[in-house]
DNA sequence: ATGAAAGCGCTAACAT
DNA sequence: ATGTTAGCGCTTTCAT
C-alpha cells in the first residue's frame, strides 16, 4: 500500500477570501451574495457563486459559529442503557432538525455524574444552542444549574414537577398505567402484579401511582408481595428478576402489568422456560409499544407512547426557541395521549 | 407564570478576558495554565484556577475550533432505517469518543442524496475531525469525493472494495453466511432457501454467496425459487413477505437462512399466524445476534456479530487516525470473527 | 450596491 | 515564566 494520508495540513481549505479574490469583489460581497441574495445585484451574485462552484468553497462552520454567536447544533441527552425505545425517538428527532441545518449531538449520561459534567460543560461551552434531555432525569450535576439561562432546554417523556423553565413533551403516565391496569380488571382479573421501572425515576413513580388508582377504585387491595419493585431498568433482565418472584409465590396473581415492553418480553420469556404460558396462565400487559411488541408470541398488549409524534414536536418547539423570532417563546408543556392496544398477552378471565 | 427566557442576549458569556482580569495576569497566561500547566509557577497556576471557578468560565468551542483547527467532533453516518442493530455500535461510539473528549454527531442518511448531501458540507465545512460511515454503502455523493482527503474517514460492517483511503471494520459476511448453512446442512438439511437482504447492499451481497458456497460445497444446487429477494431492508417486514413465499411453495425448504435477525424474527412470527412452527416444521437461521434474538421464542440460532467491540475498535483507530501522533497512521483494515450462536431454531433433521 | 475594517474568543509565535 | 500580538474565517456595522 502506497497510500499517505494527506489530511488538514495538506491543500489549505479555500476561504471566502479565495471567492472574493476569483469574483473580483470584497469578502463581504461574498458573504451577502449567500446570506441575502436580494442585497446584491444579479451580476455579482452570479460571479460570486461561479466562483464558489468553482473553488468547491464550503463556510467554515467554527468561524461563522464565532461570529454569529450560534452553532446550529443541539444537544440531544439520553440514557443510553441501550435499549429500543429511543431509536425511534432519535430519528424524528435527527429529520427534523437536520432539514433546518441543525446538528444533532448525542450525549449517553449512563446515570454518571461524570458524563453530566462533562455534557454540562459542553453546553457551557456554547456547542449547542439548545438541548433535549431523554432521560427521565434531569442531570443532578450542579454545573446543569446554570444552564437553561443560556440555552433553551426541552425535556422529554417525563417532566419535573414544578419546573417551569423547561419545555416538557410526556404522557400522562399516572391515567395510562391506570387505564391498563383498569383493563385487567374489567377482564376479570382481581390479583394483579406490577413490575416496577428502575428506582427513582418519575416513570416508574407515576406509573405504580397509576396502578395503584385502578386498583384502588375497583376496591381492590394494593398487596406489597404483588409489587416487584427494583427489578433494574427498562430491560429483559428486570423481567427475568420478576419471573423468579412469580415462581416464588404461592399464591399467583392472573395478570401482571410491567412498566416497559422490555421488561414484559423478558418476563413472558423467562416464564415460558419455566413452563408458564401467557396469555393461557397468566396475562400480561406492557407499556410504550416498542417494534417488538406487536412481532413476539404472544403479541404483547400494551400502552402506547406516541415517540416519532413526541420527537417531532419537541424538535419544533425547541427550534422555535431557539430562533428567538417573534419574541422569545416560553417553555410550553405538551402532554400527548397514550394508547392501549390490545392485542393478545391478556385473556378474560 | 412569570418567567420570561433570557437566553443567550442576557449575561454576557465569561471570556478568557474576564479570568485574566480576575487574576492578574494576560490571556496568554490563562490559556497556559489550561493547556500546559508546567509551563506556569504554581503561583499563578493557582490565581487562574481561582479565578475561573470564581467566574465559572468555560472555554468557548467555536473560538478554539477556529484557531485550533480542529472541532474534537465525530460524525457518525447511520442509515437510519431505525432498526435495533445500531444501538450498541452507537454507544460503545459514544463511549470511547466522550472519554477522549470528543463529541458525537449523528447523522441519518435515509438512503436520501439530499441527507448525504447534507452531511458531505458539514464534513466539508470543517465541522468534525473524523467520519465514521456505519452504513454499508459510501454515500454516492459527488461531494464526498474530496471528502477522504480532508478528515479521516472509516467504514463499518461493510467496506468497499479496493478502497485504501478508508478504514474499514467488518466481519467476513461471505464465510459467516457459509458457516451458518454449512449448520443446517450438517444438520441434515437439503432444502434450504434464503431471505436475502436489501438489494445492492454489501452484506446482502457477501452473504448471498455464502449460502452459494456451501450448498456448493455440499454438491447442492442453488434454487432461484428458494432465494428470496427484494424483500426490503433488514426488517421485520422482509420476513413477513418472505413468509407468503414460503406458503405460496409446494416443494417447501425445511430450513431458511434469513439476511439479518429481524428478517428471521418477521418470519418466524407470520409463519406462526399461519400455522407452521419453528423449528418443527421448518428451521430458521439469522444474522447478527441483535438483543431480542436470544428472548424469542424459540430463541433465534444466529451468526454473532461483535457490534460493541467493533464500535469500540473503530473508534480507538479514528482517534489515532485523527490525532495524527505519531506520523500520520494509515487506514487499516481489521475484520472480526463472527460466532455461530445455537439456540432453539434449527433442528436436526 | 459595495468595500473597509473591526472583532467574535482563543492559541501560539515571538519577545522579554 | 510571562506578556504582546497576530490571526484563525467569518459577519456586520459604517462609509462611500
Amino acid at each position: 500500500m502506497t497510500t499517505t494520508e494527506d489530511h488538514a495540513p495538506s491543500a489549505r481549505a479555500v476561504t471566502i477570501q479565495d471567492v472574493a479574490r476569483l469574483a473580483g469583489v470584497s469578502t463581504a460581497t461574498v458573504s451577502r451574495a449567500l446570506a441575502l441574495p436580494d442585497r446584491v445585484t444579479e451580476a455579482t451574485r452570479e460571479a460570486v457563486l461561479s466562483a464558489i462552484r468553482e473553488t468547491g468553497y464550503t463556510p467554515n462552520a467554527a468561524a461563522r459559529s464565532l461570529r454569529a454567536k450560534s452553532t446550529r447544533m443541539v444537544l440531544v441527552l439520553l440514557p443510553g442503557i441501550g435499549n429500543s425505545f429511543f431509536t425511534p425517538v432519535l430519528n424524528a428527532l435527527e429529520e427534523v432538525f437536520s432539514d433546518q441545518g441543525y446538528g444533532v449531538l448525542v450525549g449517553y449520561t449512563r446515570q454518571s455524574r461524570r458524563r453530566e459534567t462533562h455534557y454540562a460543560r459542553v453546553i457551557r461551552a456554547g456547542q449547542v444552542d439548545g438541548v433535549l434531555v431523554v432521560t427521565g432525569n434531569v442531570p443532578r450535576d450542579e454545573e446543569f444549574v446554570a444552564v437553561p439561562d443560556q440555552v433553551p432546554i426541552s425535556l422529554m417523556f417525563a417532566g419535573i414537577p414544578g419546573g417551569d423553565r423547561f419545555s416538557v413533551f410526556d404522557v400522562d403516565n399516572r391515567a395510562a398505567a391506570a387505564t391498563m391496569v383498569g383493563h385487567m380488571i374489567a377482564a376479570g382479573h382481581r390479583r394483579i402484579a406490577h413490575i416496577t421501572g428502575p428506582e427513582g425515576s418519575i416513570e416508574t413513580n407515576e406509573r405504580f401511582g397509576g396502578y395503584c388508582d385502578a386498583l384502588t377504585a375497583a376496591g381492590l387491595a394494593v398487596e406489597e408481595s404483588l409489587v416487584w419493585r427494583g427489578a433494574g431498568n427498562f430491560d429483559f433482565v428486570s423481567g427475568d428478576r420478576a419471573a423468579a418472584r412469580y415462581f416464588a409465590l404461592d399464591d399467583r396473581p392472573t395478570a401482571v402489568f410491567a412498566a416497559a415492553d422490555e421488561i414484559a418480553l423478558g418476563f413472558i420469556r423467562s416464564l415460558k422456560t419455566g413452563g408458564v404460558s401467557v396469555p393461557r396462565d397468566v396475562s400480561v400487559g406492557g407499556f410504550d409499544d416498542t417494534e417488538y411488541a406487536v412481532h413476539y408470541d404472544p403479541a404483547l398488549t400494551t400502552m402506547r407512547q406516541p415517540r416519532t409524534e413526541m420527537g417531532r414536536l419537541a424538535a419544533e418547539d425547541l427550534l422555535l426557541r431557539m430562533s428567538g423570532k417573534g419574541g422569545v417563546k416560553p417553555p410550553t408543556h405538551v402532554r400527548l395521549p397514550c394508547e392501549l392496544v390490545l392485542r393478545e398477552s391478556i385473556r378474560r378471565l
